[in-house]
DNA sequence: GCGACTTTGTGCGTGTATTCACAAAGGCTT
DNA sequence: AAGCCTTTGTGAATACACGCACAAAGTCGC
């Protein structure tokens, strides 16, 4: 389930605090999810509540740890040094959730050999050499939007099944290999929709039918000028 | 709904190209869907389509650019400008998509005055007069864990409904807010999950109730020790 | 103009996710 | 030790999303 990294962060969150047990009504509240899901989705990987108690924050942890695959060290290549690149190099959150960057690849001559977060970019040229000497298992392509694609053909057929893409382009990849994709203009763009809602805005209640509905192919270049504008 | 700026994505990279009309199934191609669903979509804005033909690229832009509310433009003010914050403040994705950064904030007087994609850094006090000022109706916050929540309130207090979260926390806001959460090590620990179950990890097909159960309260210590390892 | 062909828009069946509500289970108090 | 109280785990109902398949609709060739 894509929710368990979610209560993982919570239950982490907790442990600080020094929390020792936790009801579902609390965790699924610090989680911000229904408190029946989130005992069906722990009762998924077992029975690890105790009925009139709650869940043992440290056990729990271990479990969705477990489960996760976190209890191993996943070695991570950060393709495409830019601006979004050097941010991930440097995030905190992956060494401690068993992250660990392994290599910052860049085509770019000028960026190569800089030294970013202890780590030394190299070239891409070197990328299938670095995937197997260092046992990468997943890549992240933070390159250009047009050099995602090739960079994943190859990452892929390096013998990399996970890809996570922060390039704004539809990677195509063949059976069996997972790509995720994070796209941050597309977060804002949700967001501007529900503000516009908020605000009355066209197809306030999701009815386009109700406006007049320009027919195609009249003033062509009307609503053209309004986009670009 | 949330697929509706993949379309435009898509639609723009044709409008590239210079395709003036496309089928159903050859942008659900492109966008990495199956065409009923597509279809549906798109008929949820009105009938823009013409049968036998397809659908008009430019005008189709225009609806969904008109339904996501792009046709105007969207104030935005980053606070926390540290290699995320500037990794945003430089992204070109924004700019193109009716999104205005007219704000830098931060805590730390060793960034405020910095110069950054050509927005000089301000700092974090003046968040309300800014917010005021300049009409910002989208708040991305890039800063630690800890300084999120502290920032949120004063975000929404100001009157911002609208929140893109990068920082590793839920944050809790009044009714009527929108909080968008970006969160990194999320999208690896799901591929990591993924990754694992290609492994054949634990839980390969999710029966964790066939593992033997260790009592929650037995060997506190041990596993523990597995996580911090 | 007419018929064949293409493509949209959508009704329907299917499977999955979400939520409610409650019985079973365990701890805690007296 | 017995009963009360809290909380889990899950059956059942509901809502939702998905995708097939097809009729309606419009275009293009002849």
């Amino acid at each position: 389930m894509a929710r368990l990294p979610v209560y993982l962060r919570a239950l982490h969150s907790l442990q600080d605090r020094g929390v020792a047990t936790v009801s579902s009504e609390e965790l699924a509240a610090a989680a911000g999810v229904n408190s029946a899901k989130l005992r069906k989705d722990l009762s998924h990987l077992g029975s690890y509540g105790t009925r009139g108690v709650g869940y043992e924050v440290e056990y729990l942890v271990y479990q969705i740890s477990r489960e996760l695959g976190l209890t191993q060290d996943w070695v991570v290549a950060i393709i495409g040094v830019g601006n979004l690149g050097r941010a991930l190099a440097g995030y905190g959150g992956f060494a401690s959730r068993g992250f660990r960057v392994a290599g910052l690849l860049d085509a770019d001559d000028e960026i190569v050999g800089e030294e970013i977060s202890g780590l030394t970019v190299e070239h891409i040229d070197r990328l299938e050499d670095i995937i197997a000497e260092r046992g990468v298992s997943i890549a992240v392509i933070a390159t250009p939007a047009n050099a995602a694609q090739p960079v994943c053909d190859r990452v892929v057929s390096s013998g990399v099944t996970s890809v996570l893409n922060f390039a704004p382009v539809v990677l195509s990849v063949p059976e069996g290999v997972d790509v995720r994709k994070v796209d941050l203009s597309i977060e804002l763009q949700i967001l501007a929709f529900h503000e516009q809602r908020k605000a009355g805005g066209p197809g306030g209640d999701f009815d386009g039918l109700a406006e007049p509905k320009g027919p195609p192919g009249a003033t062509p270049t009307q609503y053209v000028e309004a986009v670009e504008a």
